[in-house]
DNA sequence: AGGCGATCGTTTGGTCACAAACAAAGTCTA
DNA sequence: TAGACTTTGTTTGTGACCAAACGATCGCCT
């Protein structure tokens, strides 16, 4: 009879090691959901990773943070809009929002405006500068996402987007 | 001859949507990576929603953070450590460490000792009252990652898990 | 027309986060 | 043993981030 393996990894994973260690120490609990807490943690373990990486190489070169390139990317995508919309685009607060563009604004990279018709609403737009950087920012930044996933195949990496929206489609409506 | 859709999706969906209007914009530039782009993009807006989720549901009651909360499981799980070490695991530089500690010493959850041999080192451990706040939380915790990933198999989410620790290892050494 | 409630952006107060500069303590080397 | 590196945690400065409170504006309703 061959010896049997407790933990079926294969181990020489750093990661995965340390998941079964945390599996090992929690297991004193009872109806502890491991397959999810791998998930989630994972998620934000790989979360934490992409934006230190893309702010260190990509964008502090320019000055930008991660949010301020996704304020700019999505008014290159979409033009110039309420800042009501760009603060759920970019996935922030108003109040967080006001924040950014300000700093933005700082910049030189957009611009505020009153809304003609709703002295309420506030007008957010790029810049000739705005447009250009993000026009040039873009193409590293998204080389760079390409990189961060190489490591999976094509068909990877579709499947772990269409995922991710599954479970973010769940999560939002929560 | 039957109305071709130039889309193949099947719209109905919010997310996905989205992201077929981006590449719509962005497709007056050449070599874009759509599929590293979704699945990025995803990740990270996952991992915000999430984070919210738990701090708003099951962290805030105890006025803990989600870092907050990693500290303690941190140190319920593999015990007293240096602070180094602790800083490590949860994903953040020893000088955001050093604020966190702070917080959660001022809330008497976990206390700073000296190393008796080096006298560098901070040793970090739970109190009594630490000790009880994370196992009291913990399970309320894991109960919400299994929500947060329930509309998945169980075989979707260990491959989802699967997925983001191959991207870890991948960004982590990048 | 005048008031009530809703909506929008800003402000406030606090935590989180990083990089960079720093002081204290240890280690190495000559 | 004395000086030069290294390592560790803290401090400093800046930006991100949220929730809650706030003031301004709009729409509706009687």
């Amino acid at each position: 009879m061959p010896k049997q393996r407790a933990v079926p990894a294969p181990k020489r994973d750093a990661v995965l090691e340390r998941e079964a260690q945390v599996a090992a120490r929690v297991g004193e609990l009872h109806d502890v959901d491991f397959t999810a807490m791998s998930a989630v943690s994972n998620i934000y373990r790989v979360a934490g990773a992409v934006r230190n990486h893309m702010e260190r190489d990509v964008l502090s070169p320019d000055g930008l943070s991660w949010t301020g390139f996704t304020a700019l990317f999505v008014l290159w995508v979409w033009g110039p809009q309420e800042a009501r919309h760009l603060a759920e685009e970019c996935g922030v607060t108003k109040g967080t929002l006001t924040g950014i563009v300000s700093t933005l604004e700082g910049k030189g990279l957009l611009t505020r405006s009153n809304h003609p018709d709703d002295g309420r609403l506030v007008l957010v737009g790029l810049t000739d500068r705005g447009r250009a950087m993000i026009k040039r920012l873009f193409p590293a930044f998204n080389k760079h996402e390409g990189l961060v996933v190489s490591t999976l195949t094509e068909k990877e990496q579709a499947q772990l987007a269409r995922l991710l929206r599954k479970v973010l489609r769940n999560v939002e409506e929560l």
